[in-house]
DNA sequence: CAGGATCCAGCAAGATACTG
DNA sequence: CAGTATCTTGCTGGATCCTG
């Protein structure tokens, strides 16, 4: 039986639905593309979004190893967020859903 | 500016990231790839599903388009779920999710 | 500036009981 | 069988105040 290989093809989908669990992390990633953008200039860039939810939807993709975070010890100091090889790659699951998406709203 | 372009783009993403707004959606619509379900079928393959979530992401798939529902009026009535063309082709954006998952997962 | 901590409202979602 | 209706609750997510 193929159950191995069943449940391992879930883990993977499960790990790719996980990045976009979030209700705002498509626009971050969206933004992120245009280039590594600091805390609060993300937070305008990506409009009504509270301090508390940015702040999780980073330490989330930070953890899945999506986003980096660089810290310059500036004062006040600054942080810079940026898009991994892990989360630029992403981009192929979004252009696809951009495919479909094109593809069947077209013909309301 | 290319802004209809852009906005255009994230319309077309956001419709392919509402199909799976829902935490059950994928693992409905994965069930179905086997074939049409009936309604407690599905709950049994799904899981620990609880009936309100299972029609809430049925009537949520169904107005997207994704799902088609066919009702046979015996006694006691029974309704087949099944994908539609629509939902069929999402297999793609599900196909970029794994390859992405398990090309990232797998070096741990 | 970049957040941590706290408080609170609102909704998502489960359990349960009932129906055509 | 395939739901609908209702009640209840846990957690999400916003607002606010505070700090290094």
């Amino acid at each position: 039986m193929n159950e191995d290989r069943e449940s391992q093809c879930s883990a993977a989908v499960a790990e790719a639905l996980q990045v976009i669990e979030s209700k705002w992390a498509f626009q971050v990633i969206s933004q992120l593309y245009y280039g590594s953008q600091r805390f609060n200039q993300l937070r305008r860039s990506v409009g009504e979004i509270s301090v508390k939810s940015l702040t999780d939807v980073l330490r989330h993709l930070e953890r899945m190893q999506v986003v980096h975070r660089h810290v310059f010890p500036t004062i006040p100091v600054s942080v810079e967020y940026s898009l991994t090889d892990k989360g630029k790659e992403y981009r192929k699951v979004l252009l696809q859903m951009r495919e479909w998406g094109e593809k069947w709203t077209a013909l309301t």
